[in-house]
DNA sequence: GCCGTTTTCGGCCCGACTGTTTTCAGTCG
């Protein structure tokens, strides 16, 4: 079992707990658990198998590591068993409706007998919803609406699909009178994989003022809900955006607020209380004198707790506050670290431009050097290159090295891992190329086993340096295969091989929580933007997100290395 | 249910907005 689906039995049990009426704490300790579990680097049936205790876990105490291991072991929990057969099935979807509450909820059950989003729907327009006590026309006719709106929209946004719109907002927003500071916050600014919503923030003499040309705004459409310091509304026919804007000598605190996430708020606010501090987007309040000390830069305000700063990426209350206090935090690789990229394609397969023209724009971007690794001839893949023509290739590569001055090429290859493990090509061309990246294109819903297996069969061949994209996940639209990353791990840190970090914005492969877990078993990452267009070069900063929220540093990360030693490196591998 | 450099018991983040409220509960960020 998944940790993800381990996650979501915990979120149902906090669910159930809360239409029952349970103590809020219980409660929110399974949310807590669940979250945790959601996004730990590690699966926890491996935890299992190796005997380790999920009590590491933050938030998993000794009755939750309990039920993950009934639930892993036998693949079912029976507390949560007998909890669901308290109410009537589905009844949990109903606060999945924004506005409907665990109050709400319960009250739709018990008094309407509704345990279904279409039964609800039906008694809205019938009337009966807004009869009950503490209910309301304006209520029911909010439900209602948030009902289809659900309906209309598909969950998260990946990043890559919001950051154009994201610019497109801000640049509207700049022209708003009196709008000062504006920045992106929330999972946008820690650069999370994908976005529930955009949430923006800036300072303002009158935040009032702000808001209201905020809504009024041409692209501004719906308003969910409108105040004195921050709106709600939906942009553009679809994304949501939360504007917040405080006076401007507390942006420091209000960017640590709405930057998230929410669990390292509340775990920075707790250990604020236990130094007397009251913390909020306001700034920090001794609560012995009750006076408020504002802060402008995030940086002052992590101080003043005793903290080290804390990059955004690393905010997901993943023991990084335990971290900053010891002064452990690392120097994350950044974009200007990045020396090169080891995954572009040409014309010469499925890419749309020259090699010159990609090895030009890599210079532009003040690159050392560039890999030209263009598909092998493989099933599936269409103008992949035989072994001829690979020739012809790194001969022409070779031509283009002697009159193109301040980028070096690589020739390469990204070669075709065949269902049985082997390689596209035959050991006498790979040999002759500087580099080799190894990946799955096909075949892709092979058992676990065998899709393991085939792997680390590539990571075993002495003519490979890279696997890339290991899992062929396209966010949103295909999952991973069926992979043991754990044995996959292992097996690069004994063969030296590195894996990738595939920077295109629909696949993050390696994603984070993955690429944090094989740097911990002393893999070596690479990032590489996989481009079949030059625009596509300047991915390189997606992949440089994903590796920061992996907790990498530029040792980490192959392509830091200046090109001598990057030379070296990839021929000391094979 | 979790957790501990005051604690193994008794706390558990803090503030904004809405609707229906005659003073605030519910929900959300
Ligand atoms: N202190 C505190 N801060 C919160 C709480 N809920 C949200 N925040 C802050 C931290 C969040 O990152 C920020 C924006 O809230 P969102 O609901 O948009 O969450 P976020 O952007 O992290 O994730 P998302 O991708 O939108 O699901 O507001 C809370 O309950 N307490
Ligand atoms: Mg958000
Ligand atoms: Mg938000
Ligand atoms: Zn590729």
């Amino acid at each position: 079992m998944k940790n993800s689906e381990v996650a979501k039995v915990f979120q149902d049990i906090a669910d159930l707990l809360e239409l029952k009426g349970e103590n809020i704490f219980k409660i929110r300790a399974y949310q807590k658990a669940a979250r945790a579990i959601e996004h730990y680097p590690r699966e926890l049936k491996v935890m299992l198998d190796e005997g380790e205790d999920l009590q590491s876990i933050p938030g998993v105490g000794e009755a939750i590591a309990k039920k993950a291991a009934e639930l892993i072991t036998t693949g079912k929990l029976g507390y949560y068993e007998n909890l669901k057969a308290e109410f009537p099935d589905g009844v949990t979807n109903l606060l999945a409706i924004p506005g409907i509450g665990p109050k709400t909820a319960n009250k739709l059950a018990s008094e309407l007998r509704i345990s279904s989003v279409d039964e609800l729907e039906r008694a809205i327009n019938e009337g009966r919803v807004a009869k009950l006590f503490r209910l309301g026309e304006k209520t029911a006719d909010n439900i209602l609406y948030q009902i289809q709106a659900l309906r209309r929209k598909d969950q998260r946004i990946p990043i890559g699909e919001a950051l154009p719109i994201v610019e497109k907002i801000l640049g509207a927003l700049r022209s708003v009178p009196g709008m000062k500071n504006l920045t992106p916050a929330g999972s946008l600014r820690r650069f999370r994989e994908t976005l529930g919503d955009i949430d923006l923030m800036g300072t303002a003499d009158n935040p009032r003022e702000v808001v209201d040309a905020f809504v009024a705004l041409p692209q501004v459409g719906q308003v969910l809900a409108q105040g004195s310091t921050k709106a709600s509304a939906i942009v553009n026919g679809g994304l949501q955006v939360d504007l917040r804007l405080v006076e401007h000598d507390s942006f420091g605190s209000l960017l640590q607020y709405f930057t998230g996430n929410k669990q390292h708020n509340i775990s920075l606010r707790e250990r604020g209380r236990k130094q007397g501090l009251k913390l909020s987007e306001y700034g920090i309040t001794d609560i012995a004198t009750n006076k408020l000390e504002k802060f402008s830069t995030e940086e002052a305000f992590y101080h003043r707790l005793g903290l080290q700063y804390i990059p955004p990426e690393l905010r997901e209350a993943q023991g990084e506050i335990e971290m900053a206090e010891q002064g452990a935090i690392p120097k994350l690789v950044e974009l200007c670290d990045i020396k090169g990229d080891l995954h572009t394609h040409t014309e010469w397969s499925d890419g749309h431009d020259t090699i010159e023209a990609v090895a030009l724009t890599a210079k532009d971007i003040g690159y050392q050097y560039i890999a030209i690794t263009d598909h092998s001839a493989g099933r599936g893949i269409a103008h992949g290159l035989g072994v001829e023509r690979l020739r012809e290739q790194t001969a022409e590569i070779k031509a283009l090295n002697e009159h193109i001055t301040g980028i070096h090429i690589l020739s390469g290859v990204e070669v075709d891992i065949r269902a049985d493990g082997s390689l596209d090509l035959p050991h006498e061309i790979l040999s002759e190329l500087d580099i080799v990246i190894a990946a799955v294109h096909s075949a892709m819903n092979q058992s676990e086993e065998k899709m393991t297996r085939r792997v680390i069969n590539a990571i075993e061949n002495p003519d490979v340096n890279i696997i890339a994209h290991p899992t062929c996940r396209l966010i949103g639209e295909r999952e991973p295969v069926a992979i043991d990353l754990e044995a996959v791990f292992r097996a690069a840190a004994k063969y030296n091989k590195i894996m990738e970090i595939n920077a295109t914005p629909e696949r993050l492969d390696l994603k984070d929580i993955h690429a944090f877990r094989a740097k911990d078993l002393g893999v070596k990452l690479s990032i590489g933007t996989d481009t079949h267009s030059i625009t596509h070069l300047g991915f390189m900063r997606f992949g440089v997100g994903v590796a920061r929220r992996a907790w990498c540093e530029p040792q980490h990360i192959l392509n830091t290395l200046p090109l001598t030693e990057l030379l070296a490196a990839l021929n000391r591998q094979r």
